[in-house]
RNA sequence: GGGUUGCUAGCUCAGCGGUAGAGCACUCGGCUUUUAACCGAUUGGUCCUGGGUUCGAAUCCCAGGCGACCCA
């Protein structure tokens, strides 16, 4: 018999009661925190596996399994548990005679030590046959049982669970154990890049790492986080982009070549940004951007066809249909559709200043350049109505430094990028390969910079250098991860699709 | 950056100027077919923090912290 428990009611108390029972296992020569269980089986193979068995029925099937304890069910002399594990849960039909005839030889109190010891929360290893009660649970009818570790912490309403999504977010792991599609989602999450990198070896790319510190940050616009080499005594950046060592890759003769990892960019925290997020990148020699669009629609329609096993899905309540092909429409065509101002017939920078503000546009006054202009229309007019995967193309070559200039259309050049539900998800250009147009519009962006704008690119002389190497034509394409993860798990935020989000320390900061 | 809003028991929430509450969880007793088990009993609090108003503050006011939503 364990020694009388002390009230146990206040968190504090609560933990206290739950190491008197550690002590009480180590007494009876019970190990709490055991080192391995030998597992046969998964709670929902079982359930596939025993559908068509019986209420009432007792399975001549042995099995070991091993689970989280989540809920109990005890009686005098019967108890019934809910054991969970990674795969789904079952229920333990845990019946006195037979756990006592059982486990007579090493705890002739197996029973009563089980009601007595065992908690919600604790992990149990357990022994027994397949049965099915009569009211028609499957269940395991256990003979023999071990408590593997346990657990001094109670878990959340068993009936509301955690919806506090700070503390969600906070205490991931206690999020995981009470929410499946929790567990779910990041489930997906990993079948989603699993089966981007399968179709990227398929088409004969291969994957090679390039560095996150980086002494010139490069590839994007956005602001760096800034960090500090001690014995190198250098300020270094953690990367913003793969691309441009991606595209060094493609210099050094490599043809097909994709990186996917992380980036940072120290900017605000919302519902589509975490400071540092995972992107793929992709470079395909001989390619243009008009190939990068192919294999754009078939990276995400095969992700969605592997993991979802359709393209038809639901996002927050919309209707989206993933089919192929995607619309592709001109940036100039999209803004003079909802605008109706061609763009493209104006010269003029004050001149497209009025239209736009006739077309009730606000804050183009600091725009440079019509292309600014043209940009800033498509933003507030043309974005948010992209609901169904768009790609917009031809950019105007002001904001997009990296891209080859159009073949045909002077001033603009040769990118896409694709709007899914609003978001932008992709992005992508024929590289710019010419080494001198690379140098002076990266100059241009230096200059920006040193004016102040604190998003403008910098000069990577080193990358210059290898385009003057001489770089074949390229095509490139990156993609934001977690965007597309939010789109096919139908989550309403980024933070639900990344495992341990930032977040501020919940004590303020120091100063 | 601006606006709106939330923070009360381990969890989910009520209370909105007059003794801090409910359900679940926990503890104790009972129970061999439960599955939000049930029946009975006992319990559990820095009402986010700090000031202020008041005879009296979880409640009203001010400042701060951490979130959520909307706008820029």
């Amino acid at each position: 018999m364990a020694s009388p428990q002390p009230d146990a009611q206040s968190p504090r108390e609560i933990r206290a009661a739950r190491l008197q029972k550690v002590n009480d296992l180590k007494q009876l020569g019970l190990n709490p925190y055991a080192y391995t269980w030998d597992v046969t089986h998964q709670a929902a193979a079982l359930q596939e596996k025993f559908t068509e068995l019986p209420n009432g029925e007792e399975a001549d099937f042995e099995v070991s399994i091993a689970g989280r304890i989540m809920a109990r069910r005890v009686f005098g002399k019967l108890a019934f548990f809910t054991l969970q594990d990674e795969t789904g849960s079952i229920q333990l039909f845990l019946d006195k005679k037979t756990i006592q005839t059982a486990m007579a030889e090493t705890d002739e109190q197996a029973f009563n030590h089980l009601k007595q010891l065992t908690d919600v929360g604790d992990f149990l290893g357990v022994k027994g046959v397949i049965k099915r009660t009569d009211k028609g649970e499957l269940s395991v009818k256990v003979s023999t049982y071990s408590v593997l570790t346990k657990a001094l912490m109670p878990l959340p309403d068993k009936w509301h669970g955690l919806t506090d999504v700070a503390k969600r977010y906070r205490q991931r792991y206690v999020d995981l154990i009470v929410n499946p599609e929790v567990r779910d989602t990041f489930r997906k999450r990993a079948l989603i890049t699993a089966s981007i990198r399968r179709y990227l070896d398929q088409q004969n790319f291969i994957e090679i790492e390039t560095p996150v510190l980086q002494a010139e940050p490069g590839g994007a616009d956005a602001r760096p986080f800034v960090t500090y080499h001690n014995t190198m005594d250098m300020q270094l950046y953690l990367r913003i982009a793969t691309e441009l060592h991606l595209k060094r890759l493609i210099v050094g003769g490599f043809e097909r070549v994709f990186e996917m990892g992380r980036i940072f960019r120290n900017e605000g925290i919302s519902t589509r940004h975490n400071p540092e997020f995972t992107s793929i990148e992709l470079y395909q020699a001989y390619a243009d951007y008009h190939d990068m669009m192919d294999i754009t629609e078939a990276l995400i329609v095969n992700a969605a066809q592997e993991v979802l096993g359709t393209t038809d899905i639901t996002y927050q309540g919309e209707a989206i249909t993933l089919s192929t092909p995607w619309k592709r429409i001109t940036m100039h065509d999209a803004v003079q559709e909802k605008t109706g101002v061609d763009f493209a017939a104006f010269t003029d920078l004050a001149a497209a200043k009025e239209a736009a503000k006739k077309a009730g546009l606000h804050g183009v006054d600091d725009c440079a350049t019509i292309g600014h202009v043209l940009n800033e229309a498509f933003e507030q007019t043309v974005e948010p109505s992209l609901i169904q995967p768009t790609f917009i193309t031809d950019y105007p070559v002001e904001i997009s430094p990296l891209a080859k200039p159009h073949r045909h259309k002077p001033g603009l050049v040769e990118r896409f990028e694709l709007f899914i539900v609003g978001r932008e998800t992709a992005n992508s250009f024929s590289e710019l390969t010419d080494p001198v147009d690379q140098r002076q519009r990266l100059e241009a962006q230096a200059a920006k910079k040193a004016a102040g704008d604190l998003e403008a690119q910098s000069l990577d002389e080193d990358f210059v250098t290898a385009l003057e190497y001489g770089m074949p034509p390229t095509g490139g394409m990156g993609m934001g991860i977690d965007r597309l993860v939010m789109l096919l798990t139908d989550a309403p935020s980024i933070r639900d699709v990344i495992a341990f989000p930032l977040l501020k320390p919940e004590q303020g900061g120091t100063d």
